[in-house]
Parts: structure tokens; sequence; C-alpha cells
DNA sequence: CCGTATCCCGACTGATACTG
DNA sequence: CAGTATCAGTCGGGATACGG
């Protein structure tokens, strides 16, 4: 088994761009994916244990913060690093790449936070629309 | 069945954020998922008809690209124009809220474009390093 | 031309149990 | 404590066919 964590399938070829768009979109398909988003924002306060992680974000899954760490590790976001003690200890921890990214994604994410009211307004109203009339 | 194109399953409370972060986290599955931004990014040149958009982005199907183009209408960031000719005719554009969500998404593309090289770099050796050794 | 309904498969994910 | 393996359920999403 080897879970890469995510498909990142790859997309057709689009008319304009091509080749470099399905590489973003694989990025995109990272900060998409609900569980990476909270890691990376709770590593920017620093390094985190595993657990420390779990409970923190507590919700997830054992195999998923798994999966999405190591996702983050193949992408070059956080390192993992092993301390070889009893009981054993790993750290988490962003590296410069991942908080590059955090600052986009932190931009989106305020966006996101600004204009919440007009977004859940409208998904009201459309429900409202299609759920009678 | 009523689709509402992503489930945006919840999250379960976060110690920090709670409520907000769920919220957030919705819009960012918007972004995350694959073909919501290309949809964006395909209206920022002007209103598109739906088949116009199916046959640029060619690879979505007529079913993702109806159910894409109603999550976005649903957040209110696209508007739906019906003109009820023979044939049918349907415009599908981007709302002021729409474009607004534009900007940060493309900065994250930029940023994803620009960080290409060191993202697929740590894939190929991580997966170097966790195919043998 | 635009959209919906149905079928169906594969991928994601949670629960659980087991190793170092 | 950190991580892997297995199983089973759910659901996203493509193909197709039909209705307006």
């Amino acid at each position: 088994m080897r879970p890469e964590h995510k498909n990142v399938p790859a997309l057709p070829p689009s008319p304009h761009g091509g080749e470099n768009c399905r590489a973003v979109a694989s990025v995109l398909a990272r900060v998409g994916d609900k569980w990476s988003v909270f890691v990376i924002m709770m590593l920017i306060n620093g390094p985190q244990r595993f657990n420390e992680l779990k409970r923190k974000i507590n919700g997830i899954s054992q195999r998923m913060l798994t999966l999405t760490l190591r996702g983050l590790e193949r992408d070059g976001l956080v390192t993992r690093t092993v301390f070889p003690t009893i009981p054993p200890r790993v750290d988490y921890e962003l590296t410069d790449l991942g908080r590059g990214l955090a600052q986009p994604v932190q931009a989106l994410g305020k966006w996101a936070f600004e204009h919440l009211p007009e977004i859940e307004g409208a998904r009201t109203s459309f429900d409202a629309r299609s759920g009678k009339d």
C-alpha cells in the first residue's frame, strides 16, 4: 500500500494553459483538502507532536492525520523529525515552503471570513428558492 | 435528489476558532474543488454559455459542470441567466463576489505556479526515498 | 441546447486491531 | 506514543439516456 494521500488524478489538458494547469491544480487540491489546511494552521504556531495535533484537531482519525501529514511532507511543506527515544516522539514542523504557502492560504481564509455573511446569505436564499416555488 | 454539489460535511469544533472554522472550511472546500476553480477562471473573461464552458474545460462531464455551476450559484459566486428561446440559452457570469474570490485564488495559483519546481522536486525525492531504502 | 435521472465503479475514510 | 494493515461503508463522479 502506498497511499500518496491524495489522488491528484491529473486533469485533461486545457486549451489554454495545458501542462501547468494540472500541476497547479494539484496544489489547489492540497489546499482544498479539509485536513491539510487545519494542520498547516496548527503548525504555524510551531512544531507539534503527532498526538498534539490529533488532540487539537479533534475529529480527525489517526489514519487521516497520518495520511495528511504524509501528503504535506511529500510536498515539502512539513518536516518530520523522529526522536528515537522510548516512548518514541515525532515532531512535525512547517518548512519555509510551508510557511510560504500559509500566506496565500490565510489570505483566502481572510477573504472567506470577511465574506461569510454574503455567502451564507446567498446559500440560504438559494436553498429557499429551490426548496419551494 | 438534491445534490447540493458538495457535502461541506461540517467539521468538529476546533478548540480555538470553533464556529467560524467550519464556515471558512466550506469556502476552502469550494476552492479546493477541482472544477470550481477552473470554471471561475473561465468566467473571468466574461459570461459564457453552458456548452462553451463544457467545451473549453474539456474533460468535465455534463453532470459535473451542472453541479459545479449550481454550487457556485448557490454561494452567490456566479449568476445564471436563462434566455427562454428555442433552442434555450443559458449564460453564466461571475458576480462581484465571485470576482472578489478570484483574486486570492489567483494569488494562490500564482504561488503554486512559482513554487512548482520545489514541490515537484520534493515529491520526487520523497517518492524515491519511500520507494527503496 | 440545457438539464435531470439512473446506474455503477472506484476512491476516500472511519473503526478496529496489531507492531516497534 | 507513533504508525501500519485490513475491512467495510459511503459517496463522489463518469457514462448514458431521456425530458423540456
